[in-house]
DNA sequence: ATTTATGTTCGCACAATTACGAATAATATT
DNA sequence: AATATTATTCGTAATTGTGCGAACATAAAT
């Protein structure tokens, strides 16, 4: 009966897990997990889209905090935002917990 | 220089994620763990939005598998999956540890 | 056979996303 | 100063997402 309030960490759940929901940027995840150090040039190089459309996605997965910039003239270093990352980690991990279907909550099984 | 391919570990982590990236279906997974037993009345009746967009949320998270349905006429019963539900705890684990800056790779560090 | 209760689907409107090429900005290099 | 390199931003188009009320489908109850 009483209406749900969604919660300023459910807000950032959906905010990290709307950046994570494209292939393309999962991948340029992957990518930059894999590279000490890697400019845009490098992460354009290997995606089959124009960097345009790489800038884009680049741009959402640092407005939601995943990722941070760094400009080293005239190149872009891009890196996984680790206290961030360690703070998504936290929040899809509690979530896959305790909201685990369990024995006596799973009432489709 | 080699081109990304994506694979369909990363396409799924992708597909989980565009579900799970909008509030409310975050707040619609939240409340369905807290329950043994959720028709569509006690979803809908705790968000202040128009059953039929309440519908298309719900068909969102069923099209990604992280809940399933079950028909009980006339009411309808919905859970998380949770075969599925594993699934998803285990490849954003996966990622979130795999990828996960250490030393060697914190280059904006 | 109607009526009632419960959800889904339809049709519409509007906003957001994804993609591209072209133009722009910023800074080294010549 | 002019040029070259690098990446972002602009303008545009096509697609997808979000939201609503109305109409529909289904099955139980009268």
């Amino acid at each position: 009966m009483s209406k749900i309030e969604i919660t300023p960490e459910q807000e950032r759940l959906a905010r990290f897990a709307k950046a994570m929901g494209h292939p393309t940027r999962i991948a340029i995840l992957h990518f930059l997990s894999q590279r000490n150090e890697c400019f845009f040039g490098d992460i354009h190089e290997v995606l089959p889209i124009a960097k345009a459309t790489v800038s884009q996605h680049l741009s959402e997965l640092k407005e939601a905090g995943l990722i941070q910039g760094t400009i080293e003239p005239p190149k872009v270093k891009y890196c996984i935002n680790p206290d961030n990352w360690s703070v998504a980690k936290q929040l899809f991990a509690k979530m896959f917990d305790d909201w685990c279907p369990s024995k006596k909550n799973s009432c489709c099984s």
